[in-house]
DNA sequence: CTGAAAGCGCTTACAG
DNA sequence: CTGAAAGCGCTTACAG
C-alpha cells in the first residue's frame, strides 16, 4: 500500500495524501477527515525510506556505547552496570518522545565505523555517544561530521580546545569532582586518615576526575597520598579485585578507607576483603560511586555516590532532539550534581587492639 | 557527496559505482579499484535510505521488549534484571554479524503501535519481541504483518491453534519446565515436603509454564501443594516482597522451602526472610530463577535455574537474519535447556528444637 | 485548496 | 563489461 494507493481510493492526489499526513494547514477538514479514514481502515503507513530520503526526519537518534577497554576480557556492554541504565533512560526517554533508538557497541576502534557509517548513511538525525574514551581523535572525527551529537561523559576542556565547528554540539556530565570530593571529605570526617583508592580508567574524563578529586581533597586536608593505596582498577572489577589482593597480601600497613572509582571495582574489594576475614566496615571503610542498583543488596550495603543518570539521559535526548531541529543550534553543556548515598559500608577506622595494648 | 558524484570522480556512470559498492562480479579489477579509491577518499558512504528504497535491505533489526505488568509501577525495562541480558546479547550479536538494531519498548498496549509501525515503515527487515504477554491478539496482529519475526519465551501450542502463515516466524523458548523441574527435585531430595512457590505472572508462558512444573512435580512426588505457599509475585519484586512478609506474619505455618519463579522476588524474599530474623538456608531454602547477575553476589549467593539467554539471543539473531535472507522462510522453534546451579541458598530443612524436645 | 511534476539517492533490468 | 533509463515511495515548490 503506496500513497498513491490511497489517493486513488480516496479520491484525490498523492500530494493531498502527503499534506494529510504531514498535517499541513491547508487542506480542508472534509478532505482530510475522508484521507483518513482510508489511511485507517488499511493500516497504511507511509515508507519511512522515502520519506526520509524526500527530505523529512528519520524520527530515529543513535546511542552508542562506547566500552573499548573491556574488549579484551570479552566483557559485554551492559554487564558493566554503567551502561545500562544510561541505554535503559535513553531508550525510555526517546520512545516516549516517539522517537527509535538505533543502538550500537563499541568495543574496539574499528567499531567506530559502523558509528560514523550510521550518520553518513542518515540512518540517524543525531546521535548520543556515552563512555567515551580520551581519544581526541576520534571525537574530533564524530564532530567534524557536523550532525547533531551529544556527548556524555567527555572533558570539555578538551573539546574547546580544538578548533571545530560545535554548534550541533552538547556535553552532558556529572559533578564527578564534587561527588568525590564530598565522599572523601566524609571519610576523613569519620576520622580516616590513610585512605586508599581504587582508580578508573584515567583514558575517561570520570575516571581522571575521581582521581583528582581525592588526591586534591586529601592535600587540602593536609593528608598524604600514599603511593601503595593508589590502585589501578580501570573500572574493571576483575582487575580491582586483583588489586586488593595484591595490597591485602603485601604484608604492609593498609589505609583504614577505600575509595572507589566506581561500584563494580568497590563491591570485588568486598569480596576480596571478606575473603581475607577484614570485615567491612568495621575493619575497612569502602565507598563506591555510581550507586549501582547492586549497591544496595549487596551486604554490608555500599556507601555511593549516585550519578543522577535518568536527568542526564533526559538532557542528552531532548538536547539532541532540540539540535536536530533546530535551524541555528548552539553549543552547550550541561554538569548534573552526584551526591553521597550514606549506606553501612564506612565507620570509624579500626582501632587495632594490639597496638593498643602495646602503647597502653 | 552522492554515488552521482563518484561516478563523475571516477569516470564511470552510477551503474558502476553501484556494482562496485554491491560487490558484484561483472567489473573488472581496474575499475573496482579505481572507484573505490574516490569513495575512500571522499569517505563515501551510500544514502540507506536511498538504498532500503531501491530494494536492498535496511540491515536492521527491531528488538521490542514488552513489558506491560510493570507499567503500572513505572519500573523500568532494564531494572527488570530480565531483559537487559537479552538486549545486551541482542545488540552484541547483531552487531557482529553488521546489523543495527532498532529498540522499542512497550509499556502499555498502546506502544504496540510503534512497534507496527516498525514493519509497516519498512524501518526493519524483521524483527525480535522478547518478554510477550499472553495476549494472542497482538502476537496474531504482528505475525499477519507477514514480516521475519522471532518470538522469544512464547507459548507454541497457542501460536499453533491459529490459522496464520507463521512461515515468517521462528518461537525460541527455554525449557522452563524442566529446569524448575530440576529445582524442586532438589529441594525434595534435600528433604522438604512443604516447598511454597512465589509465582511469576500468569500472563507468560514462563510465569505459567514454571508454575505447572512446580505443581506436577509436588503431585508426582506426592506431595500436596498447600494453597497458602503460592504466593502471586507478578515477576515483581515490591509485590513478591508484600506477599512473602504477608506469609510471615500470618502466624500459620511455614513451608521450609520457598521456589521463586525469578530472581528479583527470591532476592526480594530473602530480604524479607532477613528482617524478620529467619536465617536462609539454615531456616528457610529459597531457590530463584534466572541467575542473574545479582544472584551470585548477595548473602548467601543464590541458588537459581540458569536460562541459556546467550544461546537464546544468538539463536533468534540468526533465525531473523535467516528469515530475513531465505526466498522460502518456514516455520521453527527452539528449545534451549535451563539448569540448576547450586549456590548458598539452600540447606535441608530447619528442624525445630521446640519440636524435637517435646517428641524425646 | 489541489494536482502534475521534479527530485531525494540509490539499484536493477535492459540494451549494447 | 557498462551506461541510460526506469523505478523505489515519498515531499515539496510551482502553477493554477
Amino acid at each position: 500500500m503506496r500513497s498513491e494507493d490511497i489517493a486513488k481510493l480516496a479520491g484525490v492526489s498523492r500530494s493531498t495524501v502527503s499534506r494529510v499526513i504531514n498535517n499541513y494547514p491547508n487542506v480542508p477538514e472534509e478532505t482530510r477527515i475522508k484521507v483518513l479514514k482510508v489511511i485507517e481502515q488499511h493500516q497504511y503507513e507511509p515508507n519511512s525510506f522515502a520519506r526520509a530520503l524526500a527530505g523529512k526526519k528519520t524520527d530515529t537518534i543513535g546511542l552508542f556505547a562506547i566500552s573499548m577497554n573491556e574488549k579484551e576480557n570479552a566483557t559485554r556492554i551492559y554487564q558493566n552496570s554503567y551502561f545500562a541504565p544510561f541505554i535503559d533512560a535513553v531508550v525510555d526517554i526517546s520512545n516516549s518522545r516517539g522517537c527509535y533508538v538505533l543502538i550500537h557497541t563499541v568495543y574496539a576502534p574499528g567499531d567506530f565505523l559502523k558509528v560514523k557509517q550510521a550518520f553518513l548513511q542518515k540512518r540517524i538525525d543525531g546521535g548520543i555517544i556515552v563512555g567515551t574514551q580520551k581519544d581526541i581523535d576520534i571525537v574530533k572525527e564524530m564532530v567534524s561530521l557536523e550532525a547533531p551529537l551529544v556527548l556524555i561523559d567527555y572533558d570539555i576542556s578538551e573539546i574547546m580546545a580544538e578548533h571545530l565547528d560545535k554548534n550541533h554540539l552538547a556535553i552532558v556530565n556529572s559533578k564527578d569532582y564534587e561527588g568525590t570530593t564530598e565522599a572523601i571529605e566524609y571519610l576523613i570526617a569519620l576520622g580516616h586518615r590513610d585512605i586508599g583508592i581504587i582508580q578508573g580508567s584515567m583514558s575517561t574524563y570520570s575516571g581522571r576526575e575521581r582521581f583528582a578529586a581525592y588526591s586534591d581533597t586529601l592535600g587540602r586536608h593536609g593528608l598524604a597520598v600514599n603511593e601503595r593505596f593508589i590502585l589501578p582498577g580501570e573500572f574493571l572489577k576483575e582487575r580491582a579485585y586483583a588489586e586488593v589482593v595484591k595490597l591485602l597480601d603485601s604484608g604492609e600497613p593498609l589505609p583504614t578507607a577505600i575509595f572507589s572509582s566506581n561500584d563494580d571495582m568497590a563491591i570485588s574489594a568486598i569480596e576480596a576483603l571478606a575473603e581475607r576475614g577484614i570485615s567491612v566496615p568495621e575493619q575497612m571503610s569502602v565507598i563506591g560511586f555510581d550507586d549501582v542498583q547492586l549497591a544496595a543488596r549487596i551486604h554490608p550495603k555500599l556507601t555511593s555516590v549516585r550519578l543522577p543518570i535518568f536527568e542526564m539521559s533526559k538532557a542528552a535526548v531532548d538536547k539532541v532532539m532540540e539540535l536536530c531541529d533546530s535551524r541555528q543550534p548552539t553549543f552547550s553543556t550541561f554538569s548534573f550534581p552526584a551526591r553521597l548515598i550514606e549506606r553501612d559500608s564506612c565507620a570509624r577506622p579500626f582501632v587495632d587492639r594490639t597496638q593498643d595494648d602495646e602503647l597502653a
